[in-house]
DNA sequence: AGTCTATCCTGCCGGC
DNA sequence: TGCCGGCAGGATAGAC
């Protein structure tokens, strides 16, 4: 469940049954999962109690309280399967789990990832994976000024920019195929010919589409990104182009069609969101 | 600087 | 029916 509002929606259905509970035991299945020794990780964690929950781009953060030395904070990555869930701990322990945290009200909080890209990792109080990224998409700093000025500064295929989480953090592939639909910008469009009326819609449509896709619980198409106890999400059914190839495009009625772009599949209405050749 | 390839993994789907 | 290649919502390192 990947992108900003899948990773917003794990972490408000995360939050209310983690703060305030302490980690007492860490397992784990896959190593790898866990960055640096699995052992240091459970020492670093375990005895601290979870103060809060947020998010930042697609990381979900748990600050944690308690002895001096241990970790101030524990991220998780879904990447591209990974999911959060939290169970009684003496109920079975949920398939493809990795990393599971035993909390004292007797419940666990599971990892759970298929394919075994997402990543767990305990930090002291500075987090150098948010050193580089790009601003907030639903934040004031994140504006059509911004988006024009920072487009103008690069000579990008919007679709890898906007993919870039240095450029701008939480997108992902739907997100960036919907809303460059949405503003009829072809996905090869180099980012220094968006003009600034350009930019500032797309900036508004990147801000609503999030939105939106938050409000529904983001979206899920397969049994994967499904969690057992939760919503499905539902925002799939708004997809105007992704996963809609060889399909009439809601709009105008032209044929959908899929592309690769910056090795991602890519959907475009080719009507809507025309390539116009550059001309020197 | 930007783009491409390979890599980390498993499951599922469509085609033969 | 069964096998197999290709593909998947992410991100990185290294080569051109």
């Amino acid at each position: 469940m990947p992108e900003l509002p899948e990773v917003e929606t794990t972490m408000r259905l995360v939050r209310p049954l983690v703060v305030g509970r302490t980690i007492q035991r860490v397992e784990c299945t896959w190593p790898r999962t866990v960055e640096g020794d699995v052992k240091a990780f459970a020492r670093a964690v375990q005895g601290q109690r979870i103060t809060q929950a947020w998010r930042r781009a697609k990381w979900i953060v748990l600050d944690l309280e308690g002895p001096a030395r241990a970790a101030r904070h524990m991220l998780v990555h879904l990447r591209m399967t990974g999911r959060l869930v939290v169970e009684p701990t003496r109920q079975a322990a949920p398939a493809w789990w990795k990393v599971g945290l035993h909390l004292d009200d007797g419940h666990t909080l599971w990892f759970l990832d298929v394919r075994k890209f997402g990543r767990v990792l305990a930090r002291s109080a500075s987090i150098p994976e948010f050193a580089d990224l790009g601003p907030e998409p639903l934040s004031s700093t994140f504006d059509g000024a911004w988006l024009h000025t920072s487009l103008q500064a690069r000579r990008r295929a919007m679709k890898p920019l906007l993919l870039d989480q240095t450029f701008l953090a939480g997108l992902g592939n739907i997100y960036v195929d919907e809303s460059l639909h949405a503003v009829g910008l072809h996905p090869l469009t180099n980012s220094a010919r968006v003009s600034l009326q350009q930019a500032q819609e797309l900036a508004l449509v990147i801000k609503r589409v999030l939105a939106e896709a938050i409000e529904r619980e983001g979206s899920s198409f397969d049994s994967f990104y499904r969690t057992p106890e939760g919503n499905p999400g539902s925002y799939q059914a708004q997809f105007q182009v992704y996963g809609r190839d060889g399909q009439a495009c809601r709009r105008c009625g032209t044929t959908i069609k899929k592309l690769v772009v910056g090795q991602r599949g890519t959907h475009v209405c080719p009507r809507c969101q025309p390539l116009r050749q550059k001309r020197n």
